[in-house]
DNA sequence: CCGGATTATGAAAACGCTTCCAGTCACATT
DNA sequence: AATGTGACTGGAAGCGTTTTCATAATCCGG
């Protein structure tokens, strides 16, 4: 495997200048430039990474740290993140901690702070402060994606806001008995996020002077199998069924479109649903929701990293409000005409 | 941030010693490794991987080459890879090739070929043969999932067998009109999938006597999505319909359970479906489907690299024939009674 | 008690680059 | 013609480890 050595050799230069040459940094005439790029070619010589970095302090490579894999909107991130790091030509280096919080902080010790990524991003994660001020301490720019990160940049969505306007849109539309799905217990503690959701959805609900049924307020892991199980229990159980559901996500949103489907509830004549996301099935279910472009935000991350690697050193944490799109379709309506008891 | 010197220093050793203390390689003194370790411990000491590379020559990092983030089969690889690396203190560099070949190519050579990872991991990708040379001439240990790779070793499903058995099912339970969805043209040009199980079907049909109708051949691109599109058309266009759709992946057998819903077809007494994958979400639809562990191939995967990486190099390319599991739920049963014209 | 084998240690040589530094050269300025 | 300026270039000093090699210390059976 041919070194910068045989490079240099081959092309009648000196390393150093080979090495200026290929990089593009520092003074080269076009003469050798063009000389020391045929020689690369030839030989097929590619800069070993490892020198590279070991001699420049940078890594050209940006560590990625994602609690699941298997979300959407995780996916989402992950093929933002990726293809405008490949475009780049930075690598990515990807961290699972699907598997809990030792599991975690292990990552963040051994991995991370090996100096071994010249960036991170970290998605959905809440840190801890110490978690932060050891990936601050290792000075290496973070940026965070759809989670609280003090002392670092973040890229967010409006949780609060759009969950309000979400609600807002079917009480608008005449709803008053209005399910909210939103995220169990450990999403809450990682993420903080169904909380937010929440809040903006018993906002939305108390500005409208509507109560909030504690009944009605059910939680699950974000994913269509989890809501479709707590979605039957919603809509089978209790006598008084609520005619819209809001979910704090799509997946969830469609889990609970099915369960409405298995029992012979139509969308959205009977029952109103309405997510946050913007999933790619959501056409195929109808489904109106908020989008919110994982892909972009994820690619929005990189060009704030590698902005921040190449150029100005402005280090100045800024957060972003990344803008979202209401998209109508068939899955909300107006509410039925009530045929309780009162109508006897 | 201290340096394998400073460790030294404050363990009154020399570096050697300390670098042969926390690597676990050498002998060294139980006395001296305890120190090495406390005095690592106290600093914060984690060892450069630039170096450690540059000098050993070894990354400590698998390269994981995929086509998709976002198909299950591909996520759950991801998953099964990433949990059995950071077990065992590797790092994951995710090299997601979905934009095409250009893109692959270069991935190929500027990425991976500088000696960046220590091992290579391809799913589902068919490459060329200047390709697999191209990865075998850099000498490093590359396993191929789900994809033909010759040259390599490999961990692959038993495809057509598979195919077979699904037909078979449908077969035995008494249908004859029986559908295929199967991959579109992209698809088979990089995965090579879509024909081997299609090979498989025929199979079953042509043992069984049955004839394979073009029109009731109809391809998607793996995605629930475009199934669903695709099953519409199968399922609502023509005036005789097939009673049983075997699709090459469950996420194309879930797009057609819908599309069959949205005609009032019931599942399974009007139309039965099977699929193959083992997606978590066949679970919800009842989904009969063969199981393919696909974080299991994943972790398997690792298991051989690491393997071959420590341990003896017993080069010769293993091809593993992966176990699936023969999943029935409800969506498959006896097909409907003929109501056809001949009846009267 | 002693030679030879084994184990433990440190100095120093890689590993393959980047980059600082000093030096050369051509050119424009007085 | 002397000087200053800036573009190019090559030598060599790192970057932070691992690993070889030589040496010193320890162990064992005879």
């Amino acid at each position: 495997m041919p070194g910068i050595k045989d490079v240099a050799e081959r092309a009648g230069l000196s390393i150093a200048t080979v090495s200026r040459a290929l990089s593009g940094k520092g003074n080269v005439s076009p003469r050798s430039r063009e000389r020391a790029r045929t020689a690369a070619a030839e030989l097929g010589f590619v800069a070993s990474y490892q020198a590279s970095g070991l001699a420049s302090g940078r890594t050209h490579n940006v560590g990625l740290v994602v609690p699941s894999v298997y979300r959407w909107f995780f996916s989402s991130v992950v093929e933002g993140v990726s293809a405008t790091l490949l475009d780049a030509g930075y690598d990515l280096t990807l961290y699972n901690v699907s598997q809990g919080r030792e599991r975690r902080h292990s990552v963040l010790n051994d991995f991370l702070l090996r100096k071994r990524v010249d960036a991170v991003i970290a998605v959905s994660l809440e840190l801890s402060e110490t978690e932060i001020d050891q990936l601050l301490a290792i000075h290496r720019p973070i940026v965070g994606i759809g989670g609280p990160l003090p002392g670092a940049s973040t890229i967010r969505i409006n949780d609060a806001g759009i969950a309000e306007a979400a609600a807002r849109h079917l009480i608008q539309l005449g709803h008053s008995k209005i399910a909210h799905m939103t995220g169990d217990a450990a999403y809450e503690q990682d993420f903080r996020l169904p909380g937010t959701r929440q809040a903006g959805f018993k906002k939305a609900m108390r500005d409208a002077g509507l109560v909030v049924r504690p009944g009605w307020q059910v939680s699950a892991d974000f994913t269509i199998r989890g809501a479709y199980a707590n979605a039957r229990e919603l809509l089978g159980g209790s006598p008084e069924r609520p005619t819209a559901v809001f979910a704090a996500s799509d997946e969830m949103a469609i889990g609970t479109i099915l369960a409405a489907r298995d029992f012979g509830l139509r969308v959205p004549q009977d029952l109103s649903v309405i997510g946050i996301d913007g999933h790619e099935l959501g056409e195929v279910f109808g489904l109106t929701t908020i989008d919110q472009d994982a892909r972009g935000q994820g690619a929005l991350a990189v060009r704030r990293l590698l902005a921040r690697l190449d150029g100005a050193g402005d280090t100045a944490a800024a957060h972003t409000e990344y803008p979202t799109r209401f998209i109508i379709r068939s899955s909300t309506a107006v509410p039925p005409v009530d045929q309780g008891p009162l109508r006897a």
